[in-house]
RNA sequence: GCUCGGGUAGCUCAGUUGGUAGAGCAGAGGACUGAAAAUCCUCGUGUCGGCGGUUCAAUCCCGUCCCCGAGCA
């Protein structure tokens, strides 16, 4: 078994990533990895789709549902996580096999990622003051004067972005254009990345999306969500903006019916699966292409390609 | 049956002192360098309820009819 390979299955949400992952596991030794930035937080594994039970009893699975709910998470922090697990796969002599809907997650631990160090809590919360106070609009002019190239790439409206750019030129008096300038970090220059992609159209995603919602609900969803709430944590954290959440908050809190919440987070479900598609499509550049929702059969063309690799070769299955 | 509101984009609604109309959401496509299930960008002709009338010109004024809501009978 290679010692450096890293498989990596990317795609929107419900293409059948999950039973990718297990079935290329349980093929090849594998370990599980997740690269889902919200299947990492605990407490929320049926809205957000985890493994089941039963799954996760069938071979190693790492990554899933361990920060608390009141955590931030952030790229940096589950490349770290990623990358520990794939070595201690690695001395197992078990493939990692990284899986995860989570484009930017993968796209860092494949090519790399920024130098710039970590910003502090003080800071950051600065800037959000500066933005409640003086509004973002003061924020962009401001940044315009500090950082003109970054400036010029980011709307004026893009709330995150501009933010980020101002918070870490406040941390380290280095223009983030200039922190780009430098090139990215590898955590894991060793790994041959072995790369899959399922991208389905979107009336299958579609279809998809809208039945794992229902099949969420009937296992329990709604109690989940309640449990979060419960433990009245910010309703700013990322935990508590997962999708299906807000809309069953909504409905446990009596502002809109079971139907009307539903309706929403199917409808939020696919636009994220949409995004994601054009993250996948456009971006992933993955060695082989699954262009419908993962069936057991497609396992076949996934070895062939991975067989092919030497060879650079890239195939779509169809 | 009467009175008062309303009937404008797939939905919720602005608006036009008369010169054929625009937001949000939805939808389509796209971006993405430490929040990424986040954040953001681009794309808007629709008998302005029907039919008449006034007017150079009506979605806007007048008449009438239809539909929805509230109230009164």
């Amino acid at each position: 078994m290679s010692q450096n390979l890293v498989w990596v299955i990317g795609g929107p949400t419900a293409s059948g990533k999950t039973a990718l992952a297990l079935d290329l596991a349980l093929e090849k030794n594998g370990t599980i990895i997740n690269a889902d930035s919200m299947q990492i937080y605990q407490g929320l594994p049926i809205i957000t789709a985890c493994p089941t039970a039963e799954e996760k009893a069938k071979c190693p699975h790492r990554l899933f549902e361990i920060l608390d709910p009141s955590v931030r998470g952030n790229v940096v922090d589950w490349l770290k996580l990623a990358v520990e697990e794939i070595k201690k796969a690695w001395l197992n002599n078990q493939t990692p096999v990284v899986v995860g809907g989570t484009g930017f997650y993968l796209d860092n631990l494949i090519h790399g990622t920024t130098p710039v160090p970590p910003t502090s809590p003080e800071t950051r919360t600065r800037v959000n003051n500066l933005l409640e106070e003086k509004g973002l609009k003061y924020l962009w002019e401001n940044l315009k004067q500090i950082d003109q190239p970054i400036a010029e790439r980011l709307n004026a409206a893009d709330k995150t972005r501009i933010c980020r750019a101002y918070e870490v030129w406040l941390e380290t008096g280095i223009r983030l254009s200039d922190w780009h300038l430098k090139p990215l970090v590898q955590t894991l220059p060793e790994a041959r990345f072995q790369t899959v992609e399922i991208c389905p159209p979107m009336s299958e995603l579609e279809t998809r999306c809208y039945s794992r919602f229902d099949k969420m609900l009937e296992k329990g969803a709604l109690a989940e969500v309640e449990t979060l709430v419960q433990k009245g944590l910010d309703e700013s954290l990322p935990a508590m903006n997962a999708l299906g959440v807000p809309e069953l908050r909504a409905y446990l809190k009596g502002d809109l019916t079971l139907a009307q919440a539903t309706i929403l987070a199917k409808q939020h479900t696919r636009q994220y699966a949409k995004r994601q598609r054009t993250w996948f499509k456009n971006k992933f550049n993955a060695e082989v292409t699954i262009t419908h929702g993962y069936t057991k059969a497609d396992l076949t063309n996934v070895f062939k390609t991975y067989l092919y690799d030497m060879n650079k070769q890239k195939r779509v299955t169809s």
